[in-house]
RNA sequence: GCCGGGGUAGGGUAGCCUGGUUAUCCUCGGGGACUGUGGAUCCCCUGACUCGAGUUCAAAUCUCGGUCCCGGCCCCA
């Protein structure tokens, strides 16, 4: 027998149908806000990668080189590759783009819970607009996919790096000194904060501020204490959040990037009954397509991580029900089994979902094949009724039965 | 990369500690009893010890290694 690899799944269909279900919602609310849909290749160069995310990322993702000696990498998130298509492709288009995808990405990593070496994000960008509003946009986005999905608890957080960066800059910090800063104070790790900021002759007084900080969680009565422009945009923005309808939103000005291109906004959503790898939703507002050769263009961007909402989902147990057919249709015996299948095509012409036995079998076998694939209907076709150019339908529910002529079945099963 | 727990038919399990006939039971699937009526019952059938090495007369069982799964650490673009 052969494995599937390490950290990879295979879908059967009941859970296909699931989350191509899933999907579709999202998709649907995407189009409501007026976003397009856009596929990227699965592999880029590598280099790609590398070039937003540092070349260490090699380590953590799908590289090699083809057959030609190129260097390839399967894409181990969208975003780059959806600016890459910018600047590349899209540049001289009306502004702002605002753009959805939903594909599979890889990673190079230890599969645990919620975190597969293949898994799939759908995420959205808005590109080439730098505002309150465009934020708000992409955060009413985000949250109402996930309302859009049922998702009963999760927490949004909303926070803004400039907060951090202008203190940190207040307090003698150098720019290039502050993404490894940043990313300990993320992590709320201030063990290992505090060295650095001591090395860069912070005070102890401005340290414990700087501390207090990320420490600030709250609603919207954290926002007057807020000083400077990036006070000033948060309020702006979360009263375009607020006209929006979203208001179950956590100041969190602890939430940072450790990442040089986050540029203001930054937001994510965790579910919490995820246990470890909770966090479901991550995104703000960026500027990549300089790193690629391009022009300098704002964004504002975020992927849900799909597995893991989902898992989310399933953790709430909320119910999904498969689709059954909406009729089987079986044969009494072998003198009329090919014109079952003639009634079968019938009502599939007429766009019902319906199946049919297959397997040859005797009539009360292919009753129970119709019974265990939930189907509304049994159309049974027997010598019988064809004689009259009629069949009889079963109702599998209440096991009611009536002679119905072939003409007149199609609407007869509709309703 | 690190720590811990696991792996027996498609799914769920017993057996493992204390090595010894044909590997248990349930379910699912196929067929039959039922020759024109399902979700009931009965009968029959298909189907498994994660892989490799070692110990032993003998390994699902003991030992070591690989692999995969689960939970966590690290990382998280």
């Amino acid at each position: 027998m052969i494995q599937r690899p390490r950290g990879t799944r295979d879908f059967l269909p009941e859970e296909m149908e699931r989350r191509r279900h899933y999907e579709s919602l999202l998709r649907g609310v995407c189009r409501s806000h007026c976003f397009r849909e856009v596929a990227t290749p699965i592999f880029e160069n590598t280099e790609l990668f590398t070039a937003k995310s540092g070349p260490n990322i090699v380590d953590e993702i799908y590289s090699f080189q083809d057959k030609g000696g190129r260097d390839i990498s399967l894409r181990p998130e969208l975003t780059a590759a959806v600016m890459r298509m910018f600047v590349n492709e899209m540049s001289n288009l009306p502004r702002p783009l605002k753009l959805f995808y939903f594909g599979q990405c890889f990673r190079y990593e230890r599969p645990q819970s919620g975190r597969y070496r293949e898994f799939f994000q759908f995420g959205a960008e808005i590109i080439g607009a730098a505002n309150a509003e465009t934020d708000a946009e992409a955060i009413a986005l985000a949250a109402a996919m996930v309302r859009a999905l049922g998702l009963r608890e999760y927490h949004l957080r909303v926070g803004h790096i400039g907060i951090l960066r202008d203190k940190l800059r207040s307090m003698g910090v150098a720019d290039h000194d502050m993404a490894e800063i940043l990313q300990k104070l993320d992590k709320k790790s201030y063990d290992e904060a505090e060295p650095l900021l001591l090395a860069r002759g912070v005070s102890d007084k401005d340290k414990e501020e700087l501390f207090a900080m990320t420490r600030m969680v709250g609603g919207k009565e954290l926002l007057p204490a807020i000083e400077g422009e990036a006070g000033d945009y948060l309020r702006e923005l979360f009263a375009f959040l607020d006209a929006y309808g979203i208001r179950d939103v956590q100041l969190d000005i602890g939430t940072v990037r450790g990442l040089d291109y986050y540029t203001g906004v930054v937001f994510e959503i965790e579910a919490p009954c995820l246990g470890a790898e909770k966090q479901v939703c991550g995104g703000g507002s960026y500027t990549l397509s300089e790193m690629l050769g391009g022009d300098a263009v704002f964004s504002t961007g975020f992927a849900i991580g799909f597995d893991r909402i989902l898992l989310a989902l399933e953790r709430e147990e909320q119910a999904f029900v498969n689709r059954s057919p909406d009729a089987f249709v079986l044969a009494t015996g072998e003198d009329v089994r090919v014109e079952s299948f003639r009634v079968a095509s019938l009502l599939r012409e007429a766009g019902l979902a319906v199946d049919v036995d297959l397997m040859r079998r005797k009539m009360s076998k292919a009753m129970k094949a119709a019974a265990s694939t939930g189907a509304r209907y049994a159309v049974i076709v027997g010598a019988k009724e064809l004689a009259t150019d009629s069949v009889t339908v079963r109702d599998m529910q209440s096991g009611e039965q009536k002679l119905v002529s072939i003409e007149e079945l199609g609407s007869h099963l509709m309703d």
